[in-house]
DNA sequence: CTTGGCTATGCAACGAGTTGCATAGAAGGA
DNA sequence: TCCTTCTATGCAACTCGTTGCATAGCCAAG
């Protein structure tokens, strides 16, 4: 159900159509959950007809009509109940790790390639993040005192950063081992 | 179809029965991919029926008979062709995170707690895989030259090393954020 | 001697997530 | 003019993952 309070947050920071909530998917709320538009259509749909959400079409020129929610009593209710209970840790699923682990039993220099890949995707998104910072928080144009909502943010996106700088220099790590061991034969 | 390729490495590091794999993926493996045992057991039986695994009765004296699956032919070209496929970076699903942003429309002192309870799971994970590390690498009892396997699988803990590092920072970071908003009114 | 825990396997039902496809108007470039 | 891209929503089918339950023998503690 973490998807349904995901977008409780989202739209509670600014009501929005799911097709604006499919971007922000893409975008800063994603970059912590992701979700694809079918399944946002599909959980909108659920959530305004438990009565967590208010939606009302809102006729656009020259572009479709859309339907902007927007979080109601209820809604909010659901996820003042959510913050209270407790959840279990994550469990990570690094696809790439299992690899790493397997290319002990093909050659290993055929993952050189795709680890500098998720390198290049890691540094990306640190850039971005980056950029975020610099803009929200920290540069000229920031503002100088936080309210609660943006220390929130920040404490976030800090996590963000500390994550794909980590990430990265696991990857070089990754990288070097790769190379050092050279295209040697499989084993085991 | 990862967790097909997480039990084609785990089965080639060992072969085993499913409920040694679910145990292994309480574990070692299961630090990058999880997985209970309902879903171990269906994906053996179909990998068994793909031909990917062998199967054999192992009669056991008190205890019940288990099933030990072993890797074929079939199965290790399928792990050797998914480790020339390229796979997309992770995207994390960090509901955490959004706990921490859903903080904003409550009374963020509510996380104070949580937070806390995960970064003594994070803690107790990292001391786990620093024993681990003395155990198996780093200690006097382990080997001093690596085969190509054992550098593979020790990047692989040097990875979850900085995770989890980088993860308790990031939670002590998260607490004196959350310290210092004190019980301030819900706002927006 | 009964209760609870460990090994060992499995079914059934449900919910979450993915992929492919479909519609439809407007804008902009080849 | 046609083709693609962007906004905007949605269905259908499928796979993946979770939860609850069931069985069954052995062992150890109370």
């Amino acid at each position: 159900m973490a998807l349904e309070h995901a977008i409780l947050v989202s739209l509670l920071e600014k009501p929005g159509s799911g097709y604006e909530l499919a971007r922000r998917f893409d975008r800063s709320i994603g970059y912590f959950w992701t979700a694809t538009h079918q399944q946002i259509y599909r959980v909108l749909k659920r959530m305004e007809s438990d009565g967590l959400l208010a939606v009302r079409e809102m006729p656009q020129q020259s572009r479709p009509d859309k339907k902007e929610y927007c979080v109601v009593g209820p809604g909010r209710a659901a996820l003042s109940q959510w913050l209270h209970e407790s959840i279990q840790p994550e469990s990570i699923r690094h696809e790439l790790a299992v690899k790493i682990r397997g290319a002990a039993f093909d050659d290993p220099s055929v993952l050189i390639r795709e680890v500098e890949r998720h390198r290049q995707v890691h540094s990306d998104r640190l850039a971005h993040y980056l950029a975020g910072e610099l803009r929200d928080f920290t540069g000229p144009a920031a503002p100088t005192l936080l309210d609660a909502g943006q220390e929130l943010q920040y404490v976030v996106l800090r996590g963000g950063i500390a994550y794909e700088r980590m990430t990265i220099a696991w990857l070089d790590d990754v990288l070097a081992t790769l190379r050092r061991l050279g295209t040697s034969h499989p084993q085991a």
